[in-house]
RNA sequence: GGGCAAUUAGCUCAGUUGGUUCAGAGCACUUGGUUUACACCCAAGGGGUCGGGGGUUCGAAUCCCUCAUUGCCCA
């Protein structure tokens, strides 16, 4: 069977999905070894794989491969988001498109519109994660709104509201016009806009004065209520205790003071809306102004904008500034930069809004999350380290949680109103609870509804959950640890180990995560956190669908294979540090595979000869070989246990390219057409094995397939559960002496290479040796550059030459070929840079002050450094003085 | 406006406790090579004042100060 010389990974990728999803590998049960869990952050139900999936599903999926090879109970829980908003915000749009407002339906038949949404494209996302390799437990997939999971919700709410933990509040909240919700602080993007500061004057009752304001609004003067100054201020001193007239709507309202204001800025006063700027909610709290909102939930005015009425507020913005030029109102207009809050969803303007809503408080509820982290044993780590600052700054300064959304999509709040007050309510994981507390409270008042009370006067709150409250238990929820706290895969699998995410969820999900698993199991949720780099083009721009710079992900999967995109991927990918995608890495990544493929076909092509024996070459290139894969190892899992992935990547990309295809292979390649002897053979099938085990976790089909080609195995010798190598001492000796032998085979190459002399040509080497080196090695020189004898000599030999370490080497060639000018300036030019080395050395030793303070150990190593130096310097010049 | 971080070869990045021949890797580039696994290959080679300036030290890419630029987080 002729195996074709380029690996087509298209060829074989579903066909191993496929096997080990048939053979059930990727699951867990509850057993006796130690459990090695990943949760995944849930994406979004109905979205697509991008680059940023790719990336933290490859690092979990090489994790959970590492692990499950190394003999641990691998658990990698899958799953997705209901995302509240991002998912209505579709459904609704979709609706439109059918010509139906979300307005006109009832919940229930909103609803069956989104869950019929859900199952349409739900679960896309993980059938692409297949395709990258994922080896989740899809046994366990779940979802953030499975009955359990929402049951987990609903009982957590209930239980934080139980112990005062929850409360509901009329505060200004941060209001999507669009979606038409309230959104949590951390869901507001700023964003530095263009805009005007207009000026516009108020007319100061019974007078015929003036007052200039500055405003980046001039459509909320409806909703004006005082007009604010400095006390300090002298400019306006006169105007205290006197009132202002609104322009257009003429009415009268007080002009107070308070030292909030900045004398500074725009003209030293202020205009106050409580309804629609946070910081006026709090001058109107103090002073106790009136409260005017001038919007409706879509940003339109209402009636307080009078003739703008229903129209929308940037509109009457234009509009309201025509009509105050024309009336002579306004002064002057400057353009001015100002933050604007957005949407992160809808990217709408945000506009601060007064309503009730429901909050979670932070204060105690953090505690115990800030020690986990930034205490002095932390039980939980962050990687990269870095990331404890934006914590604890975070952490430090944390507000109330705004819990509640104006949305449908999601877990809608357990709180049932029975009356028409602002406190008749109950908060129960149940209707019938809710109304067997009602009665009880209700019978000790002296409600109206007292003695006529039945179910059905129970409203239930219409406002769902912010959808990151169900998220932040998801470590939990998924072994059901919050309804059945002692069941024993909770018990077995939490803390989980490793959660891998995105730094821009940090506060989203991680720290509310470590909150509730130190609220809910006393136990930290996991114990290292890998924050993973924003992936960005080569331009350093954010992918994103609106750029349309990021690359179609299962389209780089055909192209290039899952290998080489994870590969590709990983190549760049240090932890915490934005990653620039280039498409070139993944093309390496594939090239990577076919230099494995063709390895292997090396190897499987010989034919082998039990009954000749070992050649001496091959034995000393497997000892070297072995040592330096135990070497490699070491340094393979001490990347693993620091999380550079890259770097162990890296370990293992060189060590199979350079060390076991370019040198190893070379050396134990029979010659043409003829047999390897059987020890050799089997020595390197194994080293082969070795290769591909510690290659698994990064380029899975890959390896599994060759693993499968290099002999027949049965489903329980499958590579993505074989056993790990072990890690053992090994001989540095025979890698430092492997690396002069290299050194000398690069010599002899470069003067083929100069004298133009072909590798078929066989030439002669002569050495003058001042180094203690056996001759372990002459022979695998010999094989690798064509040299029929290496002789020691006393003397310099006629030819072209070439040192390494204090050795001089000679390589006899024809006289044409001589060319003693090239080679003195050669000499000349080594002599200067050990010259120079040299005094950098001894201007060092010559230096009381060094010898006296540094260590003995670093002055050893000077001393020898120069004695080294004297004698290769020595070496050069005796060269030159034979040529000159 | 406040905080955090980064700046090392053409590009993307390592450089761990200040001290091994420390100035590195991969890619890219240049040159040469193909009957003998792989041109998706092999070999050899060039390339950096470690962002600028100042300081600490016997010794600084590494520590401190300062300036510049960039990115992130927060308000």
């Amino acid at each position: 069977m002729s195996i074709p010389s380029k690996y087509d990974a298209s060829l074989v990728e579903s066909k191993w999905y496929d096997y080990w999803m048939k053979h059930n590998y990727f699951h867990s049960e509850v057993d006796d070894r130690e459990p090695y869990t990943i949760v995944i952050p849930p994406p979004n139900v109905t979205g697509v794989l991008h680059m940023g999936h790719m990336l933290n599903n490859t690092i979990q999926d090489v994790l959970i491969r590492h692990a499950r090879l190394s003999g641990k109970n691998a658990c990698w829980v899958p799953g997705t988001d209901h995302a509240s908003i991002a998912t209505e915000a579709k459904v609704v749009a979709k609706l439109k498109e059918q010509g139906i407002d979300k307005n006109d339906l009832t919940r229930e038949e909103f609803l069956a519109h989104a869950w019929e949404w859900k199952s349409e494209y739900g679960g896309i996302i993980l059938d692409q994660l297949k395709k990258l390799g994922a080896s989740c437990d899809w046994e366990r997939t779940a979802f953030t709104m499975d009955p359990e999971m929402s049951d987990s919700v609903i009982k957590v709410f209930v239980d934080l509201f139980n112990k005062g933990l929850i409360y509901r509040g009329f505060r200004m909240v941060n209001w999507d016009p669009e979606a038409k919700t309230t959104l949590s602080d951390e869901e507001v993007i700023y964003e530095e806009k263009q805009g005007n500061l207009y000026y516009i004057k108020y007319k100061i009752e019974g007078s015929d004065e003036f007052l200039t304001i500055a405003t980046t609004r001039p459509e909320t003067i409806f909703g004006d209520s005082a007009i604010c100054i400095n006390p300090t201020d002298t400019r306006f001193k006169h105007l205290k205790g006197k009132k202002a007239i609104v322009p257009i709507c003429n009415r009268i309202i007080p002009i107070i003071e308070d030292e909030y204001v900045d004398i500074e800025f725009g003209t030293g006063c202020l205009k106050v809306t409580p309804a629609h700027d946070e910081n006026d909610k709090i001058l109107g709290d103090k002073h106790a102004l009136e409260v005017i909102d001038i919007f409706n939930e879509d940003a339109s005015l209402n009636s307080f904008g009078l003739h703008y009425e229903g129209k929308d507020r940037f509109v009457v913005r234009k509009e309201v500034t025509k009509e105050l030029e024309e009336k002579g109102f306004l002064v002057k207009i400057e353009v001015h930069t100002n933050k604007v809050g957005t949407s992160e969803r809808t990217k709408a303007v945000i506009e601060p809004r007064l309503s009730d809503q429901w909050f979670l408080r932070m204060e105690d509820l953090v505690k115990p999350a800030i020690e986990a982290v930034l205490g002095d044993d932390p039980a939980i780590n962050l990687y990269p380290k870095k990331f404890e600052n934006t914590y604890r700054h975070w952490m430090e300064n944390i507000r109330d949680w705004n819990i509640s959304r104006q949305l449908w999509w999601g877990q809608q709040i357990p709180a049932y109103f029975y009356g028409n007050g602002k406190n008749d309510f109950v908060v129960a994981e149940t209707k019938e609870e809710a109304f067997q507390i009602a009665k009880k409270k209700l019978s000790d008042s002296t409600h109206d509804l007292k003695e006529s009370f039945s179910i059905n006067d129970l409203r239930q709150d219409e406002d769902a959950l912010d959808t990151w409250f169900s998220s932040w238990l998801w470590p939990i929820s998924v072994f059901d640890g919050i309804r059945n706290p002692e069941n024993k895969e909770i018990k077995y699998y939490y803390p989980t180990n490793d959660l891998v995410t995105g730094p821009d969820i940090l506060f989203f999900w991680v720290a509310r995560m470590i909150i509730a698993g130190y609220e809910y199991k006393s136990e930290k949720p996991f114990q290292n956190v890998y924050l993973t780099g924003l992936v960005r083009d080569k331009q350093r721009r954010k992918m994103s669908k609106s750029l349309g710079n990021s690359p179609d992900a299962l389209k780089l999967i055909e192209t290039y294979g899952a290998d080489g995109v994870r590969v590709g991927l990983l190549l760049s990918s240090a932890a915490g540090n934005d990653l620039m995608f280039d498409e070139e890495l993944c093309q390496q990544g594939k090239q990577f595979a076919n230099k494995i493929w063709n390895a292997f076909r090396l190897i499987k092509g010989w034919e082998i000869d039990k009954t000749i024996p070992q050649p001496q070459t091959a034995s000393i290139g497997l000892t070297w070989y072995n040592a330096k894969f135990q070497k490699a190892l070491a340094e393979i899992e001490d990347h693993f246990s620091k999380y550079r992935l890259s770097d162990a990547l890296m370990i293992i990309y060189k060590l199979i390219t350079d060390d076991f295809s370019s040198w190893l292979l070379e050396i134990v390649k029979p010659a043409y057409q003829q047999p390897i002897d059987a020890t050799t053979f089997n020595e390197i099938v194994k080293i082969l094995e070795n290769n591909l085990k510690v290659l698994h976790p990064f380029m899975p089909f890959l390896t599994e397939e060759i693993w499968h080609h290099i002999a027949r195995r049965t489903p329980d010798e499958a590579l993505i559960i074989a056993n790990y190598p072990i890690q053992k001492d090994y001989d540095n000796e025979v890698i430092l002496k492997f690396d002069m032998a290299s050194a000398i085979i690069s010599g002899i190459r470069t003067i083929r290479k100069d004298k133009n002399i072909p590798f078929r040509d066989p030439i002669k080497l002569y050495v003058i040796n001042r180094e203690i080196n056996n001759n372990q090695f002459h022979a695998l020189i010999q094989k690798l550059t064509n040299t029929s004898v290496i002789e020691e000599v006393s003397e310099k030999v006629d030819g072209a030459s070439f040192r390494v370490k204090s050795n001089e080497y000679f390589v006899p060639i024809s006289e044409e070929n001589i060319d003693v000018d090239a080679e003195i300036l050669k000499l000349e030019s080594e002599l200067k840079r050990a010259r120079g080395f040299l005094t950098g050395i001894q201007k060092k030793l010559l230096n009381e002050r060094f010898v006296q303070n540094a260590p003995e150990k670093v002055i050893v190593l000077e001393r020898k450094k120069e004695s080294d130096t004297l004698a290769k310097i020595n070496t050069i010049l005796t060269s030159l003085d034979r040529l000159k």
